[in-house]
DNA sequence: ATTATGTTTCAATATATTTTGAAAGTTCAA
DNA sequence: TTGAACTTTCAAAATATATTGAAACATAAT
């Protein structure tokens, strides 16, 4: 396979599999171009290269660079700016853990608190049913966000940084 | 809160939270429904409950069903067909995961292995970008596949275990 | 065998999301 | 201050996804 079927062929893929996971397909598509890209690439070049146009590539660039997945890079003596993907795959995966957690997970743990403590007694079997099944999802969500934080809190600490490349 | 109140609530969130995880909104729904229910409910009763068709009912009930996350129902001297959620959390969790990792990341691990061997010279930047970016990825991928059997079989003995010992 | 009850299918429709492209906005250099 | 180079915005159009509802299908009761 020749290296510009095989990056199309990346492209195509990741573009899909953000897609299953609720991330834009041009989003991920620009972010799967840069990832394989040896050097940072211009609004132009991501246009050219993706057949995009050039508002929707604008945005998806400044989506991605929300998610602190993008940085724009300066090139000196250059008008325009050039776009550069985050590499390390690990700070990657913890990053959109990160995003995902603030834009979801905790939102959801806010509305899962509020629904613990609901009228009517507690004999009822219905209550019953509910306020088992909501702990339960709570408790579960819980300990899914103090992982997640851990994670996400390692990968920002130095030392365990470290640690964590040699599982990489 | 009332309990109605409650549910409604509950089942709007999940069907967010779904929505923005590449799950149908509906499906999400009923699931929410379906675990918060004290007893089974049948197509009927969903549709009332959620104000949607009985086609859009009978189409998500079945994808729940295909995702083993709903389970038929038969009540004696019944005609009618009645749906349980599973219950256990872990359990649906570990559920989606089998599900999701089978459908997205098998695949995609499929296509990485394809793309390390690509035509062209190591020495050529575009290539060595290339292969380094991709050679990271697949190693990460193949790292959460190992990871993500490992939780689902653990799940899958521990409940053999549990479904033997009624046996006994 | 006929009817009543319940389930499934799927073409048409409605809704939601993404994309375009041209105009407006910004910045820099002369 | 002007204009060229580049970026951003956003209403309209295109595309993709979800939903409806009625007809076809299936099965059990009479």
């Amino acid at each position: 396979m020749k290296l510009s079927e095989a990056k199309a062929k990346f492209v195509e893929s990741w573009g899909i599999l953000g897609s299953q996971w609720g991330i834009n397909r041009t989003m991920a598509q620009i972010h799967a171009l840069l990832l394989v890209a040896a050097d940072p690439l211009t609004t132009e070049e991501i246009m050219e290269q993706l057949s995009i146009s050039r508002g929707n590539t604008n945005m998806n660039v400044r989506e991605l660079m929300d998610w602190n997945l993008l940085q724009k890079v300066i090139v000196p003596g250059e008008r325009k700016e050039y776009f550069k993907a985050e590499k390390d795959i690990w700070k990657v995966a913890t990053l959109i853990m990160y995003q995902r957690k603030k834009r979801e997970l905790d939102p959801m743990l806010k509305v899962l608190s509020q629904l613990e403590t609901i009228e009517g007694v507690q004999t009822d079997k219905d209550v019953k049913a509910f306020t088992s099944a909501i702990g339960d999802i709570n408790k579960f969500a819980g300990q899914a966000e103090k992982t997640l934080s851990t994670i996400i809190k390692a990968e920002e600490n130095w030392f365990w940084g470290s640690f964590i490349k040699l599982f990489k």
